[in-house]
DNA sequence: CTTGCCTCTGACGCACACGTCAGGGGTTAG
DNA sequence: CTAACCCCTGACGTGTGCGTCAGAGGCAAG
């Protein structure tokens, strides 16, 4: 199937799949004689983990960095995320990313106790 | 007293006082013959406010919207923010910046425990 | 008078995940 | 064959709060 056709399985863009393929999220798929990227039904799958990922909060540089290990998932969906992404162990973007969201909803949740305070009455 | 000393008094940078002039936060200050900012230790006070207001969560947008009433705040920065922000009657921007920063801890928090989920063992 | 720091304006850079436009060519149905 | 839609690459736009650079002029001290 052609990239649009792909990109609406995939729930997203023919734009956004080849920024994926420009940052390496997606392997470079095959082309027709006249340049026109084919993606198989598996590539599609890909696009979705890489999708789900990015919603979890990850970053497009976090699945850069684990790429070669993406089709781990892929195949296995369902399960543990940290066989292709272990906390600590060989780069542990995921584990990163969770510390990183626990800082900023710390840091929002402290702003948003400040600014309450300024509007209830700031005394002292 | 001329940018960089006003700017190092309030805490930041001459390029910080010259931005929130430009968008608003900030009244243009006198000028000398040669065309030189002239600040006077209320500027810095009003400075001081912005960037505390900032640092509260709170744009620069938010700010331009209600740069009219900030020196009332400049000469009552300890007492209710709410005076010139009100929570809904006049924009109240204040009262939204608190409800975005609610609805973004929840988005966060909702993420973090989605993708704590898929590390510990994802099921169903 | 010169040195050296300060100031001026205007414009680009950054991080993030794409959207959108421009100018060209492929592909398929009628 | 032609219309109509798809695809290609490259490059700029989006939102935030300034940092940084460029080129030109001011200001106080020796």
């Amino acid at each position: 199937m052609r990239i649009g056709d792909a990109a609406a399985a995939a729930g997203t863009t023919p734009r956004a799949l080849r920024f994926y393929e420009q940052r390496g999220l997606l392997p470079p798929p095959i082309r027709t004689a006249s340049g026109q990227r084919e993606y198989t039904p598996h590539d599609v799958a890909r696009v979705r983990t890489v999708r789900d990922l990015l919603s979890l909060g990850l970053t497009v540089e976090d699945l850069a960095r684990v790429a070669d290990r993406l089709d781990a998932l892929v195949d296995d969906s369902t399960r543990c995320t940290a066989t292709a992404m272990p906390a600590e162990g060989g780069g542990g973007v995921a584990g990163a990313r969770l510390a990183a969201l626990d800082a900023e909803i710390a840091r929002l949740t402290t702003l948003r106790a400040r600014l309450a305070a300024r509007l209830s009455g700031g005394q002292t």
